[in-house]
DNA sequence: GCCAACGTTGGC
DNA sequence: GCCAACGTTGGC
């Protein structure tokens, strides 16, 4: 079981639209990058992941679950991309800033600090846990 | 609105 | 195969 996070533009697609898709979840398309899609391909069902908005919030907001794997994006121009579909999980009941992240010294190797623009991305166990209990999670 | 970081494209 | 130019993402 492996930990990712999916940002998205929340005027593109937010996290109040992903909960309202409930458990039939969303596919997760338009992923056009090379890194980001060899992170698409090793998602496994059950992998959870956090959902973050980018913008003007730049903040964890939720939890999403992997309910199906790689399979060609739809919404693709050419063959070869992919997307998955993932499924709420559960809100956050407190957003995690990405200015708190980069105060904590736990993330200092994470992804979104170190890599920006790389849209999908894994977690390691460790900054998964930090940033539950930061979202005010067990 | 600007710019840093990164990716892609195209000339050589 | 290298690298300059350009485009895009996303934070500030």
């Amino acid at each position: 079981m492996s930990y990712w996070l999916l940002k998205t533009e929340p005027s593109t697609f937010s996290w109040r639209e992903q909960l309202a898709r409930g458990k039939k979840g969303e596919p997760w398309s338009g992923v056009r990058n090379a890194q980001a899609r060899i992170n698409l391909r090793a998602m496994k069902k059950g992998d959870l992941a956090f959902f973050y908005h980018t913008g003007d919030e730049k903040a964890v907001v939720g939890i999403v679950k992997v309910i199906k794997e790689a399979y060609p994006d739809s919404s693709a121009d050419e063959a070869g991309w992919v997307m998955v579909d993932v499924a709420a999980v559960e809100p956050l009941p407190k957003s995690v800033a990405l200015s708190d992240i980069k105060k904590d010294k736990t993330f200092a190797e994470m992804a979104l600090v170190k890599n920006t623009r790389l849209s999908v991305q894994p977690v390691t166990a460790s900054e998964w846990a930090r940033v539950r209990k930061l979202g005010g999670l067990q």
